[in-house]
DNA sequence: ACAGTATTCCATAGTCATATGGATTACGAG
DNA sequence: CTCGTAATCCATATGACTATGGAATACTGT
């Protein structure tokens, strides 16, 4: 049946993708760079890690090579290593929601109630209209890196305050990083409570770039920097 | 930006199929059931491990509802919950040969030389013609649990004395549980060190059940249990 | 009810993973 | 060349994972 240490060494090698997506944190830092490279201070703040533990998580990540670097001046600018590893922790997020029965309540205690979906094949089949008005909440640097085309850049933290720039009639549909992502959740409450009619993607960029859709890169259709 | 307590506690939802399946022995377990269902003490001897540290692996893989459990008589039988973690182990097994430099030595290492391959698409192509004979070397109680209809079984270990049984013209298409197993390896190798044309499907049962594709169980075409 | 077997539970020892603070390295600006 | 900043390296304390042997539990057959 073959030598069985060589059955372990193969098998240890697999273990070394699964040891990898093995931490909460780590998940949560894959998930940040489906969105687009960062660098490590980015990260370890938006991941509420402390700057050595993010660093040293990256390293863990990088030996699986389940991300590559780019330096630039001073800093390290991490990415994932490709479409795969985009599909693969979609794959254990999604597993993860369809075994896992816990899933669901951390899901409202963090996202809030439920806020009505639109699929991305009925806003696909509804967009040429021009009866619907895309917008990605997510923060600016993400939507330069990579936006459903025609979106608007409104990131979460400024809608309140520029509400004004939406056409008032039309049908808006919001989205974000995701479907565990709390940007196109808020983003729909706000707007329902103030008369529009709006409605969250049932999932966000990664997916659609995943799907093999058109994406657009870098300069926002709004201005930028709160 | 949401409560980070109830953000974590997300996370930590999803890294359960993480660590799960962080553990070499694990995704070996994960990988055999994906042949059919076992109980625990078969499950102990493929994958060389003590009873205990068998049956607490197994109820770590339980934890994350990976797999389920039927009891008859005085065992009990695991299974994989759903072809979606059949699924989700061939895309960590995946993404660790695409990513990772010492899969390869590693595979050769255990596998020995290469084999020559068919594609599931050229033996669909082929099969109706009656020129290929198609041929599952694993364990009769993996055939037994579901193979490629039409297939003769003849695991390996009993292949060198029942190599009469084979049609001797015919070309002959060996298959095993994947691309990883020695099973079919070895029997193309013994096939054509006795002269038969043979060569080894690409992948095993799970992927051809994961395509889709029409499966056959019980009753084996020949004779069983050496 | 009793003996036998398969599995799980429990306690333990050794190893590995995680978070953190201080020192070190790498780079760019002046 | 020197200073300031970003990131990594190093040492350490704490907590988790793994394998294993012995005890306990659950079920079958008689």
């Amino acid at each position: 049946m073959g030598d069985p240490r060589a059955k372990a060494a193969l098998y240890e090698q697999f273990s070394r993708i699964g040891k990898a997506m093995a931490s909460p944190k780590r998940l949560e830092i894959l998930d940040l760079l489906g969105q687009g490279e960062r660098y490590v201070e980015d990260l370890a703040h938006e991941a509420q890690l402390g700057l050595t533990s993010c660093s040293a998580h990256l390293q863990v990540l990088h030996h699986a090579r389940l991300v590559t670097t780019r330096k630039h001046g001073t800093r390290v600018y991490y990415s994932l290593a490709s479409d795969d590893v985009a599909r693969l922790f979609a794959g254990v997020r999604d597993a993860a929601a369809h075994l896992l029965a816990d899933v669901e309540p951390a899901r409202r205690a963090y996202l809030g109630e439920d806020v009505e979906l639109i699929s991305r094949d009925e806003l696909l089949r509804r967009a040429g209209s021009g009866e619907i008005t895309v917008l990605d909440v997510r923060p600016t640097a993400e939507y330069a890196a990579g936006h459903i085309p025609g979106a608007l850049s409104i990131p979460l933290a400024q809608l309140r305050q520029r509400l004004a720039e939406l056409p008032p009639e039309a049908e808006i549909v919001a989205y974000c990083r995701g479907a565990y992502c709390v940007f196109a959740h808020d983003a729909v409450r706000l707007l329902r409570a103030n008369g529009y009619t709006a409605r969250r993607l049932a999932d966000g960029m990664p997916e659609w770039r995943l799907a093999g859709l058109p994406t657009a890169t870098a300069e926002p259709v709004s201005l930028q920097r709160a």
